[in-house]
RNA sequence: GGGCCGAUAGCUCAAUUGGCAGAGCAGCUGACUCUUAAUCAGCGGGUUGGGAGUUCGAUCCUCCCUCGGCCCA
């Protein structure tokens, strides 16, 4: 009993055969004025005492053994839509076309000139969910919602026919999507209206939607039934509208500037490009296992070596790590390269795309998230990574170099002291221990941290100046890294032994360490230019224009547990 | 992985020193042709996340498990 469908309520809910015997035969368009349902009023209505013994009895006579899986609800629904396939409709819809948006009706009321009295010639044809309903003996309110807006509509019996209007009032439910052709009105109250001429079934809902007031609230329901929340969670639904907006943006503002859009492997043979752990995959043609990236990094170095100087790439990456609010196995990254360019012209294009970006969103560049308020204004603060430690910590650049006062302040934090590495110096990871315990979460308006260490860059080149330290900066805002770039290494045999350095590491089990790309190091030894290179989490970035604490709450289907 | 919190009707939430599990919305029946969380009257709807234990009796106490949230790792 191991269906994909995964319980017998959902296998029923799947198996039940569409009611194809009375589909209607004529279109409802050619009846639009008069009547509805593509039938005329003399059609062949049966009537319909719906008790609920009567429901249930009915129920037991099909004989369906999995019926009392289903709600009374549930029941209730398929019966109506039954009820409609009898009378010659099909309750899951028809096409309907020259519908308009709800948002265009409105502006176009909104056109009306005021000294106009009652515009009622004034025609619509929308399409939409119905979300709320208020019924009255022999007229009904239903406010439709399309993805644009919302919009009320009233259906009159005196209008609509008798019959036609008793099967609608009895068959239609809240979560139904209709199409309605009406006549403008405003309701005495003022509401802007369309008196239904004709409505025609466009899809039944059998399942009934939250309640109308609290909508869904339910965390965890609002993740895995994403379709519910954006139906009855208007600020769900925003996030997202507000995400794809940014994307574009953040798109035209890259093709602006003479970036050209790639789409690179997210099957790698050999994960690069970062430090994490993969997720393995296998493909069973050449029998081998590929690992989806977890950074496109080495492949868009690729490029530039291969004469696109300015690529960037806005896709997934894949880190096999537990989940948290600001952690998701897969998210989303924009990286980019630029040929001839330096780490302070990616600081540069990244202010001036973040302050566009902060005024489409909210008009202005300064906005609200949770208790702060950001300002995305550049020039952006910059500290150097030894500077904000020497003040965070006391000790003057050389004590940050003696692993005893390190460590007496890396065990005040009361936290686990970090474990000693192969291949990698200890005074490091003390040295960034401290950092993200006392520095990071300082960080609130944007900050760029710059020299951030050799040992903890290995795709970055050293500084002219000082050859322990890179050539690369991070990004925090709101004390969350949101974006890292750097003058990419291009000296093939360095980037050889960094990599062998490396592979040191993973062979005395760093899981996160990389193995080393020699294809890489060929596509250096062709000859990468001099080249600038970022990434931007994305997702975080959307988190911040949008307010949101969670990463989950800008991901459509964040990564959960299988139930 | 660890700590704390949570899961009750389709949805939002109550409840009990351990003693017949309730409300609002949604649904059904009836009334109502300008409502907008429509209103009014009546009715149905529950394996209290799953399993074990303690007990005369468990939604409640204990243990295990599942899923989720927050914090830590």
């Amino acid at each position: 009993m191991d269906r994909i469908s995964g319980s017998p309520r959902k296998e029923y809910l799947f198996t039940t055969p569409p009611s194809t015997s009375l589909q209607a035969s004529s279109s409802h368009r050619s009846s639009r004025k008069k009547g509805f349902f593509g039938l005329t009023k003399s059609g062949n209505w049966p009537r319909n005492p719906t008790d609920q013994e009567r429901i249930v009895s009915q129920e037991e006579q099909q004989g369906d053994p999995l019926t009392g899986e289903l709600t009374e609800q549930e029941r209730v629904r398929r019966q109506k839509r039954d009820r409609l396939s009898e009378a010659g409709i099909d309750p899951y819809g028809t096409p309907f076309p020259g519908r308009e948006p709800i948002v265009r009706l409105v502006e176009r009321i909104a056109a009306i000139p005021s000294d106009m009295p009652e515009p009622s010639a004034l025609e619509g044809r929308i399409a939409g969910r119905v979300v709320l309903l208020r019924r009255f003996g022999k007229a009904f309110f239903a406010t439709l919602q399309d993805s644009t807006g919302r919009f009320q509509v009233y259906a009159r019996k005196d209008h609509l026919g008798n019959d036609p209007y008793a099967l609608l009032s009895e068959t239609l439910d809240i979560g139904d999507h209709i199409g309605v052709d009406g006549t403008f009105f405003r309701t005495k109250t003022g509401e802007p209206t369309l008196d239904a001429s004709s409505i025609t079934f466009l899809g039944k809902s059998v399942h009934p939607l939250p309640e109308k007031w609290h909508g869904l609230t339910d965390i965890e329901q609002r993740y895995r039934q994403r379709y519910i929340d954006l139906i009855v969670n208007p600020e769900a639904r925003d996030v997202f509208v507000r995400r794809a907006r940014i994307l574009g943006s953040i798109r035209h503002f890259m093709e602006d500037r003479g970036f050209m859009e790639v789409e690179t492997p997210m099957m790698h043979p050999s994960p690069g490009g970062a430090l994490a752990r993969p997720f393995v995959t296998h493909h069973n043609a050449l029998d081998v296992d590929l690992f989806l990236r977890i950074a496109p990094e080495l492949y868009l170095k690729r490029l530039v070596v291969g004469g696109f100087d300015k690529v960037f790439e806005i896709n997934r990456n894949f880190r096999n790590e537990g989940f948290s609010p600001r952690h998701n196995p897969e998210f989303t990254m924009m990286e980019f390269y630029m040929a001839y360019h330096a780490p302070e012209d990616l600081m540069a294009l990244t202010e001036s795309l973040f302050e566009r970006l902060a005024r489409e969103v909210h008009g202005e560049t300064s906005f609200p998230y949770g208790e702060h308020v950001l300002s995305f204004a550049g020039p952006y603060r910059r500290i150097s990574y030894f500077d904000a430690l020497s003040a965070a910590t006391g000790l003057d650049r050389s004590a940050l170099f003696e692993e005893d006062r390190l460590m007496a302040l890396v065990r005040k934090t009361g936290l686990e002291i970090p474990p000693r590495r192969a291949g990698k110096p200890y005074i490091a990871d003390l040295q960034n221990f401290l950092f993200e315990e006392e520095i990071e979460k300082t960080l609130i308006q944007p900050t760029f941290v710059t020299g951030y260490p050799r040992s903890i860059s290995p795709l970055a080149r050293s500084s002219r100046e000082d050859p322990e330290i890179t050539d690369r900066f991070e990004l925090f805002v709101a004390g969350v890294e949101i974006a890292n770039g750097f003058m990419e290494l291009n000296d093939p045999d360095e980037q050889l032994r960094r990599f062998l350095s490396q592979l040191e590491s993973r062979n005395s089990g760093d899981l996160e360490a990389p193995p080393p790309d020699l294809d890489y190091i060929r596509a250096l030894e062709i000859g990468l230019p001099t080249t600038a290179g970022e990434g931007i989490g994305i997702d975080r970035l959307v988190m911040l224009l949008t307010n949101q604490h969670s990463i989950r709450d800008v991901l459509l289907f964040p990564q959960m547990r299988p139930q």
